[in-house]
RNA sequence: GGGCUCGUAGCUCAGGUGGUUAGAGCGCACGCCUGAUAAGCGUGAGGUCGGACGUUCAACUCGUCCCGGGCCCA
């Protein structure tokens, strides 16, 4: 009965108190939440109303790595649009002017080739539809992507100028492209030439690096003698044949020559004896590496025994083991540095038409080689067969239309075997490059293509070769982190010229004209702007459409020109996206800026888009396109290993914000190291929810807190207590570090700033201790009315800091109290000089440390079930140090240590005080609190029961509830 | 095989120019509170810094090699 009546009158003291109010609730459901957020902020025109107000500050430019408009988003590119909303949206909050135009890459292969699919799934060839619709299907297969890909941004929180993104497949950007190709014709850096490329016969196409991948495929091996028909005589090799070795004999009738190293000992060797099934006979002298004599012995199932050291093998000639039957041509030993000891013979046959390294050897020793031996480059036709002029071999295939192995490598070999030069056959099973999209294996194959030019000096380079100049841009950058610049540094020195040309029909076509009688390629103004003016109205489109004469006017005959129909390269495409995005926008509301202050996408993209941007600038304007670029790594699975289907440990952005939210998402990019490769997985998601649960938590206590918050409550730092200044110079700490910290791009180091904020100076701390002021103190108290404007300030800043990371999360919070605001129209709040106090925080970080004192003998209370609450003790602090006491001269420490009373001692501790071991000097004795407990704030004091008209109540909330009352 | 890069507690991260018992948060265990309550507070147990050699009076921090992961090439 009479605890009844406690528990009423308990209940009526709620009513006094100032308990936490708030609607924003404790469970988040961003699932559905974030939607709704981003419909507000399209109404509300959020995006347009942040440009306007940025207006005149220092513009900051993120150019946009445009994906590709061919699929879903996945970790990768989710991870790398979420890190560039973290740029933008910081970059603005810092005073900038910071847009954000998306992009998409259009072009290429992969997009032609699924339209390729559906024709052939129609029962079509590619060859049966006009050009026209084809690239029209393109567009609009691209278009519907990029609806998708947008959308899925979007619902990550992604801001930016979504209603108008570039493509470059925009009529404008293509007309765009085309012109920075002619500024390649103006300069004297484009150039036709003769290559072997990557050649996919199956598709009939040329392949750029990116458009290949290595499989497993079983290839024939072949070792081949090469008959000696001159060398030194010291070297004893008349009457010998050097032996190579080669996984595609189809190359064989391409042999123009032999390559040696200048590294490794040769000798002559006799054939002592054969095996069953060996092609060689006794007595037979082959010239081979000693390094790899054995093993070819082996593989030949042959006896041999060395003769004699060959010291000139540069000085052997040799001829074609076809001779007398076509292939009457002599094959020199040339010395070539990618001859390796791991297989083989020691000697790499060599094919200029059909090699990279075979080509840059010839080329090396004979300069004018190309243009003199135009056979070396034609013998095999673009499906993959030979020619008709080749000999012996004329129509045999090197692969089916299909892309199985064809009869042209069995027919080499036959041959070989036929004029007894085949001394060894096999087969190996190796990584061998194939097309990403067909799968079908792909040859080397020399065909006319366009490059440009790395090492040559070009119109108004001064004597500097594009190389040189993309080598000084690559020290002009700011590479985070600093090794992009070894990275991308090692790619530009050493890669070969760029192959702009492709044999496809959806891109940007190389829209020039070649003329018939000198080969050189017109550079004429007027014909260059008919043609951008046409692609601007109609799209590049129009050169295939249009008659030549419409881009040539009257003054030239059409016949005298060839027109060229390849098409760019996508990475010249994209690397043109700089022009008509950021230095002459074609889309007025995008800024304009000299150049992007950032490019930022994964480690990949040296290689790729960085790569093909700074060539593509270094060509037409002698520098990077960009002041900085910033790279990410990939994202893993939780065990460190890359996500395959096959694997089934993907995870998807879009899973994510459907299931957890994006806000959990950004929050992963936020407290991970995105310069390394990132993981993510079940478990690390959940972490991060726990850490926004932890952040709303707190975030909601101080909206709970701040309820009714009036502007007139606030008051200057120096009127408030020592505990509120602490946590002002905590605020000025952490504005210099989350400054710092987006300036520097550095989201993991704020996002655990203001995470261990809230944790141990907030939640555990502050808002630990002012709870009892906040509910239980008279409205107009000297504590309650510090804390109030410190809350709010602290509210102020770590929902602005947080917002370009928990982007909806902060908006519900800020939105609360400024309903028809948003907190992404606010700028981080400067922090008042005056509340920097580095030594008050040295202060109160010693006073932490000795209330952890009195927590570790109230612990030891509690364990031994001495006591529940700390308010139920008033412990002593013993304190050796004067130090210390005086730092606790005028602080109320029963206040900081929320306990009911706290008497400091300076003067050493009784034995049986607690102590912790690395705070010496240091000690704390328990004590009971003397008196009754108040029923409205729970303290326990010897003044509860003495005042008359409330005897349950100390004198505080005697007080109170009288001030209350009184209203 | 080559270039670049990473490997600190179960997880996510800190640890300028080498120098006392390697830090934080989360998670976990245990306890408290029940006026932030599918919250809050406290205490505690977990690493010898991927491994092995070196350099040094002294190495997580420098060097070499090895193992494992990643990106880009081949």
């Amino acid at each position: 009965m009479s605890s009844k009546t406690e528990d009423d009158r308990a209940k009526d003291y709620r009513a006094t108190l100032f308990l936490p109010q708030t609607e924003f609730p404790m469970k988040a459901g961003l699932p559905e939440a974030e939607p709704k957020w981003l419909a507000r902020w399209e109404s509300m025109n959020l995006y347009g109303r942040i440009r306007d107000a940025a207006k005149g500050r220092p513009l900051f430019i993120l150019h946009d790595g445009p994906p590709y408009a061919n699929r879903d988003i996945h970790s990768g590119t989710g991870l790398n649009k979420i890190l560039k909303d973290f740029v933008v949206r910081s970059q603005g909050m810092l005073g900038k002017d910071a847009p954000y135009v998306p992009g998409w890459d259009c072009h290429g292969l992969p997009i032609e080739w699924k339209i390729e699919e559906k024709y052939r799934a129609e029962g079509k060839s590619k060859d049966d539809v006009p050009i026209d619709r084809l690239r029209r299907d393109c567009r609009d297969f691209a278009t519907g992507w990029i609806d998708v890909q947008r959308e899925q941004f979007k619902r990550l929180g992604c801001m930016g100028e979504w209603e108008h993104p570039y493509t470059t497949m925009n009529y404008r950007a293509e007309a765009t492209i085309a012109g920075e190709l002619h500024k390649f014709v103006a300069n004297g850096l484009l150039y036709r030439g003769f290559r072997p490329v990557m050649w996919s016969p199956v598709e009939k196409t040329a392949l750029a690096e990116a458009e290949v991948e290595y499989q497993e495929k079983t290839s024939p091996t072949i070792y081949v003698k090469f008959p000696v028909v001159g060398g030194r005589d010291d070297d004893h090799v008349e009457d010998a044949a050097v032996v190579i070795w080669t996984t595609t004999p189809w190359t064989i009738p391409g042999n123009r020559a032999i390559a040696f190293s200048k590294f490794m000992d040769y000798s002559v060797y006799e054939i002592s004896a054969v095996q069953d099934g060996a092609f060689g006979t006794v007595g037979e002298h082959l010239v081979l590496a000693d390094a790899l004599s054995a093993q070819v012995a082996t593989h030949s199932k042959i006896t041999i025994r060395k003769l004699n050291t060959v010291r000139n093998p540069e000085d052997i000639l040799c001829v074609h083991p076809f001779r007398g039957q076509g292939y009457d041509f002599d094959v020199p030993l040339l010395p070539g540095d990618h001859v390796t000891a791991d297989t083989g013979t020691g000697f790499v046959h060599t094919a200029p038409g059909h090699g990279e390294d075979d080509f840059e050897l010839m080329l090396k020793t004979f300069h004018n080689y190309a243009a003199e031996n135009p056979d070396a480059f034609n013998i095999v036709a673009e499906d993959g067969s030979f020619r008709a002029h080749v000999p012996l071999f004329a129509g045999k295939r090197i692969l089916t239309p299909e892309g199985k192995d064809g009869d042209a490598n069995g027919a080499v070999i036959k041959e070989l075997i036929a004029a007894g030069k085949l001394l060894a056959k096999g087969s190996l099973r190796h990584s061998y490059p194939h097309s990403w999209r067909s799968k079908a294996p792909v040859i080397f194959r020399a065909t006319p293509q366009w490059f440009a030019a790395m090492d040559k000096p070009f119109k108004g380079s001064n004597g500097k070769t594009l190389r040189d100049i993309a080598m000084q841009a690559i020290r002009d950058t700011r590479w985070y982190p600093a090794a992009g610049a070894n990275r991308i540094g090692a790619m530009v020195e050493g890669r070969p010229d760029w192959v702009l040309s492709r044999q496809r029909a959806w891109g940007v076509p190389l829209a020039i004209f070649v003329e018939k009688k000198t080969g050189k390629i017109l550079d004429d103004a007027e014909v260059n702007a008919r043609i951008t003016t046409a692609f601007e109205q109609e799209g590049a489109d129009a050169w295939f459409n249009s008659p030549p004469s419409r881009f040539l006017g009257n003054a030239r005959n059409p016949d005298d020109y060839e027109q060229v129909r390849d098409i760019l390269d996508v990475w010249f495409d994209s690397g043109s996206t700089h022009v008509f995005t950021v230095e002459q926008p074609i889309e007025p509301s995008w800024p304009r800026k000299d150049r992007a202050d950032l490019y930022l996408e994964g480690s990949e993209q040296h290689r790729g888009w960085f790569q093909s941007s700074l060539l593509e600038s270094c060509g037409t304007q002698g520098r990077a396109p960009y002041e900085a670029v910033l790279t990410h790594g990939f994202v893993l699975d939780e065990q460190g290993r890359k996500m395959s289907k096959s694997l089934g440990n993907t995870v998807l952005p879009q899973t994510i914000a459907e299931k957890n939210g994006a806000d959990i998402l950004r929050l992963w990019t936020a407290s991970s190291d995105f310069t390394e490769d990132l993981r993510i997985g079940q478990d690390i998601i959940k972490t991060n929810v726990d850490a926004y649960r932890r952040l709303r938590n707190t975030i909601r206590f101080m909206l709970a807190n701040l309820a009714g918050f009036d502007e007139a409550e606030r008051i200057a730092a120096e009127q408030m207590p020592e505990l509120e200044r602490y946590i002002l110079a905590k605020l000025a700490e952490l504005d210099a570090l989350v400054r710092h910290g987006y300036a520097e791009y550095d989201f993991n180091r704020v996002f655990n700033a203001l995470f261990n904020f809230c944790t141990n100076e907030l939640s555990a701390f502050y808002f630990d201790i002012r709870k009892d002021s906040l509910y239980c103190d008279r409205v107009d108290s000297a504590r309650r009315r510090a804390a109030r404007p410190v809350t709010d300030e602290v509210f102020r800043r770590v929902v602005t800091w947080l917002a370009p990371i928990l982007c909806f999360t902060m908006e519900e919070a800020w939105t609360l109290r400024f309903p028809d605001d948003s907190v992404h129209l606010q700028l981080f709040p400067e922090t008042p000089a005056e509340w920097h106090a580095p030594a008050l925080i040295e202060k109160w970080n010693r006073i932490r440390t000795l209330r952890r004192v009195v927590t570790g003998a109230l612990e030891i209370k509690r364990r031994d079930k001495v006591i529940g609450a700390s308010l139920e003790a008033a412990p002593v602090l013993y304190l050796t140090e004067q130090s210390d006491a005086d730092i606790l001269k005028g602080i109320d420490f029963a206040e900081i240590a929320i306990t009911s009373g706290a008497h400091v001692a300076a003067r050493e501790a009784p034995p049986d005080a607690f102590s912790l071991p690395d705070v010496p000097g240091v000690a704390a004795m328990f004590h009971h609190a003397d008196g009754d407990k108040c029923a409205r704030c729970w303290m326990i004091l010897p003044e509860v029961g003495r005042n008359p008209s409330h005897p349950d109540l100390c004198n505080r909330c005697a007080d109170a509830v009288g001030a209350t009352e009184a209203v």
